[in-house]
DNA sequence: TATGAATATGCAAATTGTTGCATATTAAAT
DNA sequence: ATTTAATATGCAACAATTTGCATATTCATA
């Protein structure tokens, strides 16, 4: 279970709400970590009760008051040892192949259909991580420094996308043909 | 959940029993489905009891007995209203890429090391699906229509595993430089 | 002035997936 | 002769994830 260990990553980065986490995941991190909300809420009480992180809570003006988690020394230990032992390869579970798999019980233009669909969230998220690329090109030496290895898996989104999308592109022509 | 359908589009193709199926799992279809055996009689039991396949027991001279299961019309049904139905894209969870993004809390040479037992095992993973590749492209035009399907979520493995590969040397020069 | 979107958090139930254990046969290797 | 690998299947407990429900505030929009 990484879920744990993706959320003291981004707590050692810089303190947060579970909602701010959230956001991380869906507008920053989708390409390598997706959860619901109801898991990260539920991992961050853990978390504190493990004494990995902890949290006061922040009355805002115009907002629902929040509970803004920071990292502990045990978190940023717990998160060192798990950093340093070996990992599995990641698991893949895609259904869009499942249902290309079985192409031939379905019709051409609904394959198309669908296809198309995922081309256009694909499209979407390289244009997005691209932006992001730009905004820490734009960083001088030492801010890039610091974001290094931040920066070599936004690499991995970018690559994997437009991977992705040749790949679609591919798929089209031997459809079509 | 989609483990389900991806046991129907293998027995679609072709009857077999679990064994068969996790095979296939692991040498072939690894790069877009995994399950544990566990899981996959798991599924298997119930599909049985849902109806939408069918088995008879096979005495084997030289190897234990084995349940070759078939999809019934009731599965290709099922099969067929799933494969039309529009998917949600691909989840992600990549614990190698959250290791990467705390990169600084661990030391380069276990980055490099452990990075090195990834591409060791996406390496093997290209070529084994070359491999599978050649032999596709050898078969006669009729063949290959008929496979054209699988050859599309193919060609997917091959492309992902080499843009992959080109991240990580892409990688290895960061964490280097 | 209602309606929806964004912010913010959470419980409970159900489903899905993993880990540990268990068994039995045959062929090949040591 | 014994061990290991491959074939073949399964239960039970546990962990992780998803789905459904629930609440409350503020801002912008219709």
């Amino acid at each position: 279970m990484s879920l744990k260990h993706a959320i003291l990553v981004m707590l050692e980065t810089e303190p947060g709400s579970g909602y701010d986490l959230m956001r991380h995941f869906r507008q920053r991190l989708g390409y390598f970590w997706n959860a619901k909300h109801q898991q990260v809420y539920q991992q961050l009480k853990q978390l504190a009760i493990d004494g990995y992180i902890e949290y006061t809570l922040e009355a805002q003006a115009d907002k629902p008051d929040k509970k803004v988690y920071s990292i502990t020394p045990a978190g940023v230990e717990e998160l060192r040892q798990w950093i340093a032992a070996p990992v599995a390869p990641n698991k893949i579970n895609d259904p869009l192949l499942v249902k290309l798999y079985g192409g031939h019980l379905s019709d051409r233009d609904n394959l198309l259909a669908e296809l198309e669909r995922h081309i256009d969230t694909h499209r979407r998220r390289l244009q997005e991580l691209e932006a992001i690329e730009q905004t820490l090109l734009s960083f001088d030496k030492a801010e890039q420094e610091a974001m290094k290895y931040p920066y070599i898996t936004l690499r991995r989104g970018i690559l994997g996308e437009r991977a992705w999308l040749d790949w679609a592109a591919e798929a089209q022509q031997i459809i079509n043909k």
